[in-house]
DNA sequence: GTTCACACGGGGGAAAACCCGGTCTTTTTG
DNA sequence: CAAAAAGACCGGGTTTTCCCCCGTGTGAAC
């Protein structure tokens, strides 16, 4: 008899999982469909275990409630549930202290067993999961680079790959074009392009942006 | 009291939903979670709504399903349900003859109203799908953009967003790199982006190249 | 047979990217 | 503490992109 927290922003969902999870003698002490209240929440009700979708609504990312969790260091395991195939995000997210990883169109077996696991003190990652941290692990090194950036210099590319110039960039943060144009020079030395378009790609592969330019 | 069936590939979902509508009086008469099985179980069991997502399993997608159903004219109605907001999705299956087309994240209330309204014979989009579909209308179809490209067109730009610069693709393809530049500033008018990134991100989703460059 | 549409090839010039260099400050480290 | 490393910022000069213009040939429309 475990007491859990969701948060997840799909309401069917929730119920699906709520339903899964007290069939199997689980208790459902809350649910919440955004970060913010879910962290309040958590720490009113001290669940042992939260689900997590990594994916929540506008933009906001389960990510930053893992992080909030950790900075406080809360007394819950954390087990992520979500579509996301990403490798990039099952790194961040096991780099963040998720004990957990599964995909949501795993068995009904496995969102068991994976809460059993991960209440039990243990990692649990997902069959498929594995080969995602693989390609984490191999293709790493993109990963590595992205992190190796300094916040000025992703917040000013992740700019450069939606297609400003420079001398937009500059005037919106209030940069000379010329210092826009070096951390342009210096990330993609960094990461090892030659040209915009490789930076563009980059940047989508590592989840920098999407291919929507979001 | 209405005869569904539901096909989607992640279980809890399924349960989720199926929940959902058995509370709202309607009887679930099956589920399945891939296109080809589910065919032959609507045929046999013959239901007046299908609950379809679009993202199946192993790249399969619902609209297989849809162009089968409509292919065979099958005496059911079809409600889309999914997480995707890509326009050209719900582009792509009103024009195969979807009912409806709601959200994953929408309210509970919304799926009982889409059900009835669909049920009825009316179409039923919900709220955030109209704007979905006007986005579809305005920008189009961005693969019908690729097409409108002609061939040499094609070619040059895939070079370009793969990082070649005018003078290198000019030496390859025995051109002025003047003409290259032409050929670049042509299409960028023609797909509608003013600038090198935007260009970039428009051949990736369109398939033109992956995000490896490839 | 002329007009119209369009793929194709190119030029000139303004703008941007790109590569070299630098100063100043903060953080890390021996 | 002092040296070193890393980050934020900027300028000059070259290459490339980007946007306006031009003409040719081809094929279909009237």
């Amino acid at each position: 008899m475990t007491r859990i927290f969701i948060v997840d922003d799909h309401a069917l969902m929730r119920d699906g999982i709520r339903a899964m999870v007290e069939a199997g003698g689980h208790e459902v002490v809350g649910v919440s469909e955004e970060p913010n209240s879910a962290l309040a929440d958590i720490v009113r009700l001290a669940p042992a275990l939260v689900l997590l979708d990594l994916h929540l609504a506008e933009g906001r990312s389960g990510l930053e409630l893992l992080t909030e969790i950790r900075r406080r260091a809360l007394p819950v395991r954390t087990l992520i549930l979500t579509m996301s195939a990403q490798p990039r995000d099952v790194a961040t997210a096991v780099q963040l202290g998720a004990a957990g990883y599964l995909l949501k169109n795993s068995p009904r077996a496995d969102l068991m067993n994976a809460i059993d696991t991960v209440v039990a003190g243990r990692r649990y990652l997902g069959p498929e999961v594995g080969e995602l941290a693989a390609q984490a692990l191999t293709s790493g090194s993109e990963l590595d680079l992205l992190r190796l950036l300094s916040p000025r210099e992703r917040q000013i590319i992740a700019m450069v790959v939606r297609g400003q110039t420079s001398t937009v960039i500059g005037k919106t943060l209030h940069l000379s074009p010329r210092t826009v144009d070096t951390y342009r020079s210096r990330v993609m030395s960094k990461v090892g392009v030659s040209d915009l378009a490789s930076l563009v790609r980059f940047a989508i592969r590592t989840g920098l942006i999407d291919v929507d330019g979001a």
